[in-house]
DNA sequence: ATAATTTGGTTTATAATATAAACCAGTTTA
DNA sequence: TAAACTGGTTTATATTATAAACCAAATTAT
């Protein structure tokens, strides 16, 4: 029987934005949009939702005059990722 | 860069059954159904789809007097999967 | 015999999700 | 000082997933 996938996860962008959270310490906003080529209003949503579910903390501050989002995984959201890949691999193992 | 995940299999329910049918010759509508857990209609739907894109091969028929409906992975549907899992690679290596 | 239930689905309506477009405040550039 | 750019957010729309309603035929129970 396949297990259930976190639909928090299981999306394309919100499991490209933890992907790389795995792998930095923090990433900010513009870089996260580059390496996953969403536009600016679908990253911002689905950062909020990745924060609202505790997965991610998300930071606000300013660099310079210039506003700077600053993204970190969180403890709970590299558990659920973790999760998350090992119930895929069931769907993806040959 | 994060690849592309085909949407079409970037949906959990269709990955299951394609998963499914990658690792058997063919499968009936009822054992998807359980294998997968999911309802009748849903996956009837989801069934439409990949039959749609060419991915899978939906046969009708009649088992004595019951309807019957039997499934099979193509060509096309494999090379897909194959290709699916590739990328989905690059965002599930930590 | 006929009414209720089950099987094996399909169709349709609704809820959830993803995405894009419009917008905004502040900054820099022409 | 007006236009364009940066770094976003909010809102509207399109897409997708899901559930509910439905259907025909078969089986079981009364």
């Amino acid at each position: 029987m396949l297990k259930e996938l976190d639909p928090l996860l299981h999306s394309q962008l919100r499991l490209g934005v933890m992907s790389i959270l795995m792998s930095v310490e923090s990433a900010e906003f513009t870089f996260l949009k580059e390496k996953t080529s969403s536009t600016a209003g679908n990253l911002s949503v689905q950062l909020d939702k990745l924060s609202e579910a505790g997965y991610i903390l998300v930071e606000k501050s300013f660099n310079g005059k210039k506003p700077l989002t600053t993204c970190s995984i969180t403890k709970k959201g590299t558990k659920a990722f973790e999760e998350y890949v090992n119930a895929l691999k069931d769907y993806i193992k040959k």
